[in-house]
RNA sequence: GGAUGGGUAUGCCUAGUGGCGAGGGCAGCGGACUGUAAAUCCGUCACAAAGAAACAUCGCAGGUUCGAGUCCUGCCCCAUCCA
């Protein structure tokens, strides 16, 4: 059940209710594709960063170690110790990011497993049968993400396949959560829009699926190629179509300039693996942009990533400190990017709750751009 | 003192046995990453240079050769072993 408690411009603050428990949006939703978030962030570590929700992926967790011993092991939740709302994204970005490893037909997509190629069919139906295995609380569509620059023929196309799909998706889900033995016969289903930067097959696609009565609408193949200004100008055209009483979720989205951005164009959820990769990668989030904590600059800098964070980083550590530890390669030092970029991305999303509810949105988007602008 | 094996660029390791303005790795420095095939990938890493111009460098000095990191001689240094 999701309810809108404030709206300032088009920027919703709501609710939504799951057998997991409330999700307040709008939220940032943290990446950990194999049921763990990379850099050796335990389920344990979630409440002190303040994560709500924790996102899964279906091809992978298929593939390894298989949803069947998942479902055996009493679901997701139960598997990685995680009792809050669980998103499992559908493979459908796999068809994308590991386009060289399979085939797209109208029954659904032949993968060569990217481990050890073995064949892996995966349509709709086996979608959403692997996700109600994972008894993950919302499970997606299975969709094609079709590259953005993709020719507008091959877009239309792709939608219109992916619009079939998601009714065979909405009829399987049914069908799965009246079984006797699913493990959360309440999974909600999100169907996705699709159509590249087209407004047109955007807005049309947006008009059909919102007919279908889903639990929650995303928008999905942006930020896959094409420009900034291509992708806000989609969510601007594109938001309005779906439905009012449902979230809306951006997919795979992005920087915490993006999302400030489409918080104001009426976004709820949002998932991205940046905070995780980049916190890997020895990047992380201020207030005042983004540091590379490997640069010889921060050798002998005693101060904490960000003097106004309260996350187990910067509460303990010095860049100079973690900076050694991301060079010498010991674990600790991507853990500890990784934990502050998540503690980032969770804060910023309370502050724009917060922000809204006083509404004063508008406001707070401007004051963290411009402090992103700044530098050190 | 003798024997054997070695000394390759900017720090370290290494490929190389007559066509070498010398390949690779580590370290260093920088960059990228958007529903995670990513603790990954890319660039740079002597000097000079975009020219049918320039002629640095393989421990040092000679030599053989059209041509030497590579073959020969001497020397220096390192390692191991023997006295």
């Amino acid at each position: 059940m999701y309810k809108v408690i404030k709206k300032d411009g088009n920027a919703k603050r709501a609710t939504m209710e799951t057998v997991h428990g409330t999700i307040q949006t709008p939220v940032f939703m943290n990446v950990g594709t194999a049921a763990a978030i990379k850099g050796a962030v335990a389920t344990t570590d979630l409440q002190e960063i303040g994560t709500q929700v924790e996102l899964s992926n279906t091809y992978h967790l298929h593939v390894r170690p298989g949803d069947k011993i998942v479902k055996q092991m009493g679901g997701l939740h139960k598997f990685m110790n995680w009792d809050k709302p669980i998103l499992t994204d559908s493979g459908g970005f796999q068809v994308f990011s590991l386009a060289g490893l399979r085939k797209i037909k109208e029954e659904g997509v032949y993968f060569n497993s990217h481990v050890d190629g073995r064949k892996i069919f995966m349509g709709p139906e086996e979608s959403m049968q692997i996700q109600s295995n994972l008894a993950s609380t919302i499970a997606m569509a299975f969709d094609e993400c079709a590259p953005s620059l993709a020719t507008k023929e091959y877009i239309k196309n792709s939608v219109e396949r992916t619009t079939r799909w998601l009714a065979r998706c909405q009829t399987e889900m049914k069908r799965l959560n009246g079984l006797e033995d699913t493990i959360n016969k309440n999974q909600l289903l999100f169907g996705i829009n699709q159509g590249g930067i087209h407004e047109d097959i955007r807005i049309e696609h947006a008009k059909v699926i919102s007919e279908m009565d889903l639990d929650g609408y995303a928008i999905g193949g942006l930020a896959v190629g094409e420009s900034h200004e291509d992708m806000y100008r989609i969510i601007e055209a594109t938001a309005p179509y779906l439905p009012e009483n449902k979230p809306t979720y951006l997919m795979g989205v992005g920087t915490p300039a993006n999302i400030l951005e489409a918080v104001d164009r009426g976004v709820d959820f949002f998932d991205c693996v940046y905070p995780s990769r980049n916190g890997r990668h020895g990047h992380v989030y201020t207030n005042r942009g983004k540091l590379n904590l490997f640069n010889a600059k921060y050798e002998l800098d005693a101060r904490p990533i960000s003097e106004e964070c309260n996350c187990p980083a910067c509460r303990n550590y010095s860049r100079a400190y973690i900076r050694h530890l991301l060079k010498a390669k010991e674990m600790l030092g991507m853990r500890l990017c990784v934990l502050h970029n998540l503690h980032f991305y969770n804060n910023m999303m309370s502050e724009i709750r917060q922000a809204i509810e006083e509404e004063r949105y508008k406001e707070y988007k401007k004051m963290r751009l411009d402090g992103f602008e700044q530098g050190e």
